[in-house]
DNA sequence: TATGAATGAGGCTTCATTCAT
DNA sequence: TATGAATGAAGCCTCATTCAT
């Protein structure tokens, strides 16, 4: 059933986050997943095969986490902070999953998965952008579609970045999501 | 000898850059090295502890590139252009090592070290934006700090998503690089 | 039905010298079979288990083999080297399956099956040794039982050898034949 | 040293005689060769790349065997039958390791291997032969390096039909050894 | 400091067999 | 009888690390 490879996936997240990179074992991952060892196979040809499924996982997760943090009735600059918000939380709860995609999807074979699985990501912060330009609330000269990736890729590498420099630090975190709103309040305004 | 250790970064790097993260071996460096298996002990006490190594050499690297392209007589908007380039560069060149890094050295036990390896980098970041805001070419309200972070952190992610999506297609990293420059334009302008 | 008992030792037989021994899987048997990964134990207890089959299946093709080639009005000398052809052509087709029987069939509890399975071999040859003494064609002191193993023994190890050593030269083969044929003539002439 | 892969060879033949062919594993063979699991790959980098050493050993003892057992001031009668002794007895006493090197050896990659591994026992067989047609006591059209290959085809078939047929009544290798001789008699005589 | 042979723990994967349907 | 998903034991091999020289 397909509720085998939905367990497998929820496991290896957890076990990947849990255990680290280079520790994540498959036995853990089918202990989690409530499955035998040799069933995994019948799933993924490899460990590492795994990964473009999880990468899924999380591109919904954080498509979810915006979703749900995003008021249609707050203004743009509101719901801006809210997306900000969103991206950092979900960044730096993962963080090794993140780092793990990173370091395995985007090498080798699974390159071209990951334009497949990131589309909706890009796709949704593409349109939430072009509302705004519509509704003239930020410049006529940007493109909602480059935008997008940028917006995404600065604010997760500022998530990442407030991790790295601020783990002892909780609040330094806010401070980083200040500038980076800041930053792109100036980056976008008409 | 200093050479030895150098020499044992030095091909840690390559390795890493052609077997990937995965299948980089002690054996392969040591090779490459020219030593002897044991002799790598002598150096460093694990295999993950050139990592800190490898990411203090990546940053003198980067912050050599980039001080080579940026002229010093040209105005701000093009040495901006230039520092892109050279982050650009940089970042594909080596971008095994870099998702190494982020990997590894972000986590567990060399957090603390990540600080300190990059203070240089931002650092300089910090100054050149600090020059120009003196200079009255960019906004008043930057703070050079947060914002040389938030700066490096965008050209890196942006260059990576250049890598990822547009490997087949290379002039489609020219469009990447035009964006963000566009996009720090509107953010830092005065 | 027995016709998937035979499709099993069929698809064994194929997969056997297709894969060779370590490689062959019950996974590729049941598919050259056309059924079910669980149907196999229905028709036999173990993997091993159809070893004796195939056995079997081979003493009847070789057999089969030896009475197509021989030609009743033939004299005895010819019949002899029509013999040695058709061994040689089904050792060699086999070759594979041969060393599977003698490696598995012949160790530990499918041995007193051995005796059983080539009896109707053996009695041929011999057979065939009888005739031609009685026909005064060959030695009065020619024991028929106990030549006749040898016989099959040897025309097999030659057959074995000429596939081990002339792989490359197809027509040491026929060397190989002749060989054996002039050993035989002396060996049996009265 | 090379004193550990001959540990391995030899350990690696005892296993083999000890648990069979599928069973073998090499965790026993380093046990016998007291050794570590490791240390093993550094001499071989397969468990079945000990196969043509094994082979090479196997001709080895046989050729001593041989040797120990010819009497050089004995008829060529005589010692024809002390070769056959030395070789049922080789061959029964290493029977598994014979199956293996036939069933592994013979197939695919060693193929090669197999006519330089055997060719120290051919040349000896050859030689023996052709002193006795020097001296006149076997037939004169015998072709010295044929026939010695079919010899020790038709001593080691008959050799390991003794085993498998007659593996309860002892006394019958005799009479089996006795055929092999008489039909050798025949085969040979000038 | 340098060597590189030796170590051995441990993980991934395979695959014969089972069993619920 | 037939299926094929699920099982899980078991083994090959890798590779970071050690240590006698």
């Amino acid at each position: 059933m397909d509720n085998k490879k939905e367990n497998i996936i929820r496991s290896a997240i957890d076990v990947f986050q849990e255990k680290g990179i280079e520790k994540a074992k498959v036995s853990d991952i089918v202990k989690g997943a409530g499955i035998a060892q040799g069933t995994f196979y019948l799933y993924f040809p490899t460990k590492l095969a795994v990964m473009p499924s999880i990468a899924q996982v999380m591109v919904e997760k954080t498509l979810e986490e915006i979703k749900k943090a995003v008021q249609q009735d707050s203004p743009f600059s509101r719901q801006l902070e809210q997306v900000v918000d969103a991206v950092f939380y979900i960044t730096n709860e993962y963080r090794e999953i993140f780092a793990l995609i990173y370091a395995g999807l985007a090498s080798s074979e699974y390159l071209k998965e990951w334009e497949t699985l990131y589309e909706p990501y890009y796709k949704w912060m593409s349109g939430f952008l072009k509302k705004a330009k519509t509704d003239g609330i930020i410049r006529e000269t940007v493109h909602e579609e480059h935008t997008a990736t940028l917006l995404i890729g600065l604010i997760e590498a500022a998530a990442e970045q407030s991790y790295l420099y601020d783990h002892q630090d909780d609040n330094a975190a806010n401070i980083k999501r200040q500038e980076v709103l800041d930053f792109l309040k100036h980056a976008l305004k008409s």
